[in-house]
DNA sequence: ATGTAAGCGAGACGGTACGTCACGTCTTCAC
DNA sequence: GTGAAGACGTGACGTACCGTCTCGCTTACAT
């Protein structure tokens, strides 16, 4: 079965190793020059295409780069069960760490934010995808701890992803300095004992 | 007697208010469009001046955004003993989720971030203010704590720091949602858990 | 039966009437647009055609017109003999006010002629059969008129070629004037006027 | 008394220097490529000058090449009275000869009459300077001639001119070949006969 | 009071990118 | 092999800004 449409009829196609070229393009100017620098003729140039082929294919920069995040946060991460709060938590943080430290992420996300307070549409696409990787994550780590019974089920679990992803990301993307060894793992005991603190005082999730 | 006198000789001075205005609509510009598409000649026409007069007193608009930047950070901010580590870390809390939800700091801030990833004047001016006022917010509270016997001395002030600032600066500055009534405590509450706990386990700080 | 049949083999066979519609269409838009602006993508899109079945019949715009030119200039007219000099030459007047009238000469001469100042093959082709036409009606006016006593064999067939088309297609298609009544009358009497004298001067022809 | 005008005040003025280099370019690009693909783009290069340089002057390449007409069609030619209609015509004849030889009439003329035929502005401009220059010339030498009563005054102007213009433009422009030796008085004697011939007939000028 | 150096505005200039259009070439498909 | 469809690279369009620079006018000090 072809996976090519059987449209009109003997009709030209748009060549997916251009479409590729263009979207690496994409990824290679956002971290250089930012989006506000961004430019469809610049993309092009460094892609090695011609405008018009890049002006076929999305009507904007800002088109171009919501298919570059779209294709970008549709990956899932498997997060297999390693016995206890603790060690999940450890396996998180260094798998965010990691994904934080790549140079992509360092350099394209604190854009992208940026622009994310200017533009409803980049903003939306951002903040579902966070959304629901952290949702995923916290909803994963919580009920496996409670089935441990080493949380109770009132815990917040808002709380628990600000906690995971906030100290990383001031870290690593703001202070842009790195994470010492060691790090992982202070942070998520310090996490453990706050949210089971926080799941203790009875104070009601918001 | 005028405060500008003893320039060389014969000269026309440098009108003030032209300063003031010209700084002004850097603000509200680089609010609205960000550092990338900031550019003098838009500052220039909403500051209702000529070029010239702008360029006359910065020869970038990173030497402009510089200056902006080197007279917003140098304030200080009192911060009171309220008594207990708990009551400070609230207390501490609060004023960041202020200052941070201001729209002022939500608009630049994760502007100048993105582009100190490119820019390293902006990164070290920018750095080193936060740190600054990190580090002195850090060891106060931790003094402070240390002197009533709450926190061992051997506690990790940086990782404290980055559980205040990391979790508020997620959650308003990147994920652009509100700090619901009754998040100041809980934060504050797992950080003091979470830095006890991370002071019990012996861990050297890094 | 097939009009179009006993080609190599199994062969399709290029379809005249798209080469037709092709053609037709070449003559509509050097009228309209002239050959600097004249494509092939124009063409084709007049006729109704694919582009490539224009580039499968020639390889350029050139050759298209080439070709064009070619068919429209190949065909002879015939000049009966009036009786007297000046009869024969008011004929030779009427016919050629007449050629150049037509809508075709006005708006696709001047454009060739333009061209074929940048461009050899297109200045070969035409002058070669302008002068060919010339060479022929020049020499068959002057034999007439010489057997006839009216001029001497001495006379300038150039200049005489050259006092018939010059004045008409200056008035014509320079000046873009129409042709009163009496003109050609009071032209060719000129004309018959002007070899006479000329070839009675003695001045050998150049 | 400055020429400049004393507008607004402390105004930057459009530099002559660019102004001439643009035009210069245009003639230069007009022969080469013809009206139908001079570009602006083009034009700017060729001259060294930015593009915006050449739209703050004009906004399309049709009224940069209008200025252009308007300022080569008006210089005047004077022609001092050689004592015989036969003399005055050979001075004529040669001023056009060499007018018409001139590689800038030899290129530009051709294409700017094949443009005229498809845009009103540019036909009326050009022939508006060519019928300006037949009618002076053709008085001028009407005129003297029938002051030496060496024709009546019923002498029919248009022929006249037409006699001139038609043949050196149809023998130099149209069929691009040299003017031989000789060639000029020829002509002009074949003129004054055929113009003493024409009114003597008696036919009413049209 | 006057000379003069600087401030200031206006805007021309060389650039760059915009998003669109048109074109010649080339590839793919249906017939 | 023919013809249709259309993607592709190229290049020009006319516009919009931008940073630089030059130019008059104005201002305010120093003589």
């Amino acid at each position: 079965m072809a996976d090519r449409a059987r449209e009109p009829a003997g009709a030209a196609v748009r060549r997916p190793e251009i479409t590729a070229a263009v979207l690496d393009a994409v990824v290679r100017e956002l971290s250089e020059v930012g989006f506000g620098r961004l430019s469809v003729e610049g993309v092009a140039r460094r892609a090695g295409v011609a405008k018009s082929a890049v002006y076929r294919r999305w009507n904007s920069k800002l088109e171009m780069v919501l298919e570059l995040l779209s294709g970008m946060v549709s990956r899932r991460i498997s997060l297999p069960d390693k016995g206890s709060l603790q060690a999940d938590l450890t396996m998180v943080v260094d798998i965010l760490s990691t994904v934080l430290e790549h140079p992509m992420a360092k350099n394209v996300l604190p854009d992208l934010l940026a622009e994310a307070a200017r533009n409803p549409q980049i903003e939306t696409t951002l903040h579902a995808a966070i959304q629901a990787a952290q949702r995923d994550v916290g909803d994963l780590l919580v009920s496996r701890a409670v089935d441990r019974g080493e949380l109770p089920g009132t815990v917040d679990r808002e709380l628990l992803t600000d906690l995971i992803a906030g100290p990383l990301y001031w870290r690593i993307s703001v202070m842009r300095s790195h994470v010492p060894p060691g790090y992982a793992d202070q942070l998520s005991e310090a996490i453990r004992c706050a949210v089971q603190a926080a799941s203790r005082t009875g104070l009601a999730p918001h």
